[in-house]
DNA sequence: CAGTAGACTTACCGAAGAGTAAGATTACGG
DNA sequence: CCGTAATCTTACTCTTCGGTAAGTCTACTG
């Protein structure tokens, strides 16, 4: 047995290993179920370490957070940056983040279906993370409507066709890991046609109408639902 | 001190009382962070009977999912199953939806922010009841495509847009709740104005394109984008 | 080759909380 | 008014797990 002696690291490449395998913990079992001592084993360490260098479990946790969040922020900030219309830059942007969770499928499950359950000081970084992006998309919207200063539509719808989107987004993660045949560009295309095109259609005074409350026949307004175009 | 001793009631209403206060408890707390004592207590009872009744705390969050989760589900079915077009019954039933996570709010946080965590058993039964609005949902979107037997779009197409609308009413639940302005159906009106807006287009052939992958000006292709209607 | 700082471990504590044993109390049919 | 079945409680047990005390070991510096 040579090495029964495990190799010492400088604290700053350990910290790594230990998020790395708290992420991948965390993501398996979620925050409550994940025991501490699983992480140190996984990481090839013991325990007292993690406290040593992170303070507590929820200390752990938000460091995965924010390791995680800012790789994922920045996929998509770098993707979206790049200059062209509002309307390229967000397909940039949608297919990076669909790449990223893709990719690190680990990471997306600590930053995503950890809302309820954890304290305030996770939730508070969870919430950034997440305004984070959505500042990002919002902006997008912005610049989208106000290409039309004609539409009558201001900050508030932004603000709402943002959260659909991030939401529609969101939800599109797990339905994009179970068709195998779908890649991140082909559910972007996707999410462009369901949603930008009907915005652009909004913008252009082409909206839809509900039904009279009482009971009378579809009260379509100015929708030319008649023949394609 | 006279009501030292609380009235005794059948089973059958305890169990509903229970099942009232663990509701609470689990959407104030989550899963973990809640302690059945509490339960019990803002039950005006003690903890073995709700082991008695319910078996563990596991099987007590089940009968809260299951319960509210046919709640909801009941809502939003009676609501769409209305006589009218795809579109109107898609209108009515996100109209209910919304309208009932505004009114029980306690009841969709248990439904909703509880997805990784939990054991098997609780994940299964959430699956359910997600799968069943998703039913609803798809098969009216198949409709909605099927009265358009040329436009190209198959079931698959179809199950692509529930994800992402049930993933956009689910983000939107948040943005009602902070902005006393919009209601139930306000928002809808939105959601259908951005995404069946947007499907009818598609159905109709004008769809959205990606920009060139090289570097490229806009490749948009059919996109009548120039001018307002 | 000291000596020190920082990496690392073993072995423990204590609290919290799920679950239960054992029985007390009351309603009610006969 | 008695038995019995159901409701309900007090007072535990036992495990799990976050966190720590008290060092040991090794690399590097002078």
């Amino acid at each position: 047995m040579s090495e029964k002696r495990r190799q010492r690291l400088p604290r700053q490449v350990r910290e790594q290993q230990i998020i790395d395998a708290a992420v991948r913990v965390f993501s398996q079992r979620g925050y409550h179920a994940a025991v501490v001592d699983e992480i140190s084993e996984l990481a090839g360490i013991s325990k007292p370490m993690v406290y040593l260098y992170l303070g507590s479990k929820e200390g752990l946790f938000v460091a995965c957070v924010r390791r995680e969040g800012e790789r994922l922020v920045t996929a998509f900030r770098e993707a979206a940056v790049t200059g062209g219309t509002p309307e390229e830059r967000l397909w940039a942007g949608l297919t990076a983040f669909f790449r990223f969770v893709t990719e690190h499928r680990d990471s997306w499950v600590v930053l995503h279906r950890q809302a309820a359950e954890l304290g305030e000081p996770i939730t508070a970084e969870l919430a950034l993370m997440r305004r984070s992006v959505s500042a990002e998309v919002a902006a997008l919207l912005r610049d989208g409507i106000a290409l039309r200063a004609d539409s009558g539509l201001g900050d508030h719808d932004a603000e709402f066709a943002t959260h659909a989107l991030v939401g529609a987004a969101d939800a599109l993660t797990d339905w994009l890991a179970q068709h195998p045949g779908e890649t991140p560009e082909s559910v972007t295309l996707r999410m462009m046609n369901m949603i930008w095109v009907g915005m652009r259609d909004v913008l252009n005074g082409n909206t839809w109408t509900p039904p009279a409350t009482t009971d009378g026949p579809p009260g379509r307004a100015s929708a030319p639902d008649d023949e394609a175009g």
